[in-house]
DNA sequence: CCTAGTTTGGAACGATCGGTACAAATAAAC
DNA sequence: GTTTATTTGTACCGATCGTTCCAAACTAGG
């Protein structure tokens, strides 16, 4: 029996999820995908089928890597301090990371969801899964008394994933630092 | 002396810009472009140059249209009534529109801006000029009474700005309008 | 009518696109 | 050491990319 790949394909997709992440689909060739994973177009395609097959998996990674991140959150913060800290980190990364990138999903929402419908399907389950998390941060919040139970639980998971993509328009763009600064106090403040 | 175009390079131009906004700027081809604008080849790198000045172009024609739509709204309603008209209209196109397409400012933002310095100069104005006619209503506003003073403009400013622009991106992937909804009555609740 | 000046319609360009085919290289099984 | 199954590295595919070029079409001025 014969002989196994000499790469790891899970690195191997995170390299081309990073190159995604940063260009977005079209203006990432496969030549790009190639260079950057190390790999030759016949591993390629014997490991991922095609570019677009690629694409999607590098999206379920980043959904799997927000989720985890979400998941850590919430175990090392109380409810409220989970939904203040998942803003503080974006606006950090962004004031610290001179090539920082947005959010894939974010990216991946205005460049090829509306056009592209399996990949529309992942975008919008990841865009529900951070809500649900607000959602979640809120009730948990209300439940121990952190928050405030005048709020409308529901109403504010969705502002608050309003102003997260709006954050993520914002950071990504690296305008003025001070409007996303000012984005992220309303967030604080609204869980009051 | 010879002859003038037969064609009218202002409505061409309008229908490359709706070609950018609906499907961004590298996946719009040539030939797409062409196509859609009714031209042929010679006379379209007569008349724009080249895809990426017709781009440029179609985005300063996008500002302007925005400018005139601030204007237009700030010259037919309160400046409390203008901020909230912006914001019900934009869910209002998005509802009913059903191949709304989201802002082409926004989204050049994410797709083009961070890697095309020229773009995103004219993003960064374009998102200037959507900040400072806030302000401006928010400051019109306090002056006259109908905005209370404890409101602290150039913040409420920028929270507004972020909040169009997570608007933005929740309208084009046309997930549930009702998180949309939430966010335009959070930003109607923040006024007072 | 003729000429000058401009636009128009396409042919054609080299480069690059995503994807396929296949021989050479490799390592485990016998 | 031979066989066998799989991967790897490249050559190559047709299609399309954005752009250039140029002759034919055409209108206005002389």
């Amino acid at each position: 029996m014969p002989w196994e790949k000499n790469f790891n394909p899970d690195e191997a997709l995170e390299k081309a999820m990073k190159a995604f992440w940063k260009n977005g689909y079209e203006p990432t060739s496969m030549q790009d995908l190639l260079d950057c994973m190390g790999i030759q177009r016949g591993s390629f395609y014997a490991t991922f089928e095609n570019k677009h097959t690629v694409f999607k998996m590098a999206l379920e990674r980043y959904e799997k890597f927000l989720l985890y991140w979400f998941a850590q959150t919430e175990s090392k913060h109380s409810p409220k301090a989970s939904i203040i800290h998942i803003f503080e980190t974006t606006l950090r990364d962004a004031k610290d990371n001179p090539d920082y990138n947005g959010c894939f999903m974010v990216n991946t929402a205005l460049e090829l969801a509306p056009h592209d419908p399996e990949v529309g399907e992942l975008v919008a389950r990841g865009f529900a899964h951070v809500e649900s998390f607000f959602l979640k941060m809120i009730k948990k919040g209300q439940a121990d008394g952190s928050i405030s139970k005048d709020l409308n639980a529901k109403n504010t998971a969705r502002v608050l994933m309003g102003l997260m993509s709006g954050l993520r328009v914002l950071t990504r763009t690296q305008l003025d630092i001070s409007t996303s600064q000012a984005l992220v106090n309303h967030a604080k403040n609204l869980l009051g």
